[in-house]
DNA sequence: GAAGATTGATTGTTCAATCTTG
DNA sequence: CAAGATTGAACAATCAATCTTC
């Protein structure tokens, strides 16, 4: 098995994407957290915030999927950033098992700090690459995501995990013919205008 | 911020690729294992059973680099694997404060049968796409991947959390000039025939 | 009764403190 | 005293059990 076996390029892929996907949750994801908002949050809860901010609040299912724990899990994680003030959460209107969240002043702002020291970052990283170059690589990644998930026992339940990169065209959704969160989000959004009740929950930016 | 921003694509690049590795994380490892492996251990658990394999057991700050944890949760990794009959302990010889790890029949068993299972899977899986394209894209993940680590504050600590993908010819070494410890385990193998000590940890696979 | 949210006990993680060897 | 490994307390994850609303 040492040497010129016919997966060995394969794991020399695999290795790259897996690398790769540990250094930005390193340093983009954890490292920039820390400078903008100063050790006050972790980054499954910044994800929680960024789902709260994206996609309307749900019910506790559909945090825990998106966050990949469990529904305690997610109990409970909402449970503390209600604590910390980070988040305000209403019973559901039609439903009163559902749950309602929305951010706080104080984790808005969080928030803006966290975007804009990405995007900041992210100019200075990758301003130097070829888009072309990338958004290629981009689609052999989501084909090969689709096959991965094609070939699993739980295709269907699996969430994709996008966790802070929420797309507005998912290539991946369009080849698996999924609808995620955000995208019910943009739907429900479009249908009517804007229900009542969390006049300063607006989710525009992404 | 909706839409045509400039940092759109790097975004939509930054989701594809974590999309992959989570769901390889997903369907290649934890699935994978728990079919070859019968829930006997955990993906973690496999990590270090890997590295022992591979490497030749160092200290268990080295252990804890490698599994991105920290001294206290692999001294219990360790201990626990131990205690499962998976990995056998000693003493350092020279140093008696480090630690030698060696696995057991038991382990090398599980770590066949996993290797078997996913070379399986991988054909399958990655078998009808283009080598050159993969390769590409994995030259291209692991210049992006360099680049970030140096525009990390910690880069020089930073471990590079292979994980399960150890690779002979690592691109992401060579650019950053890195020596891990998989590198470090060839030259002393390479130097000298063999230590005494630990007649049955052969570590020619990967 | 089923769908959802929450609580309690266990496991794994971290940080700080301690112990041992060089 | 420095480098390493280990232990104990605190915190987050899980599963199983419970509570509430449909």
């Amino acid at each position: 098995m040492t040497g010129n076996d016919t997966t060995d390029w394969i794991n020399d892929f695999l290795g790259s994407a897996h690398v790769f996907a540990s250094t930005v949750a390193d340093v983009i994801e954890e490292e920039l957290l820390r400078e903008a908002g100063g050790d006050q949050i972790s980054v499954s809860q910044l994800k929680l915030l960024k789902l709260v901010s994206l996609t309307e609040a749900q019910t506790i299912g559909d945090v825990a999927a998106f966050l990949g724990v469990s529904n305690a899990a997610a109990s409970k994680a909402v449970d503390k950033l209600v604590r910390m003030m980070l988040l305000r959460r209403s019973e559901g209107e039609s439903d009163r098992r559902a749950i309602h969240l929305s951010l706080t002043q104080l984790s808005r702002r969080l928030l803006d700090a966290y975007d804009e020291a990405r995007r900041r970052k992210l100019q200075q990283v990758f301003g130097q690459f070829d888009p072309e170059e990338l958004q290629q690589a981009a689609l052999l990644l989501d084909r090969l995501s689709a096959r991965i998930v094609e070939h699993s026992a739980r295709a269907e339940q699996m969430c994709l995990q996008c966790g802070l990169y929420f797309r507005e065209k998912c290539v991946l959704r369009k080849l698996l013919s999924r609808r995620c969160l955000y995208h019910h989000h943009k739907e429900h959004l479009e249908s009517r205008g804007k229900t009542a009740e969390a006049p300063e929950n607006d989710p525009t930016g992404i």
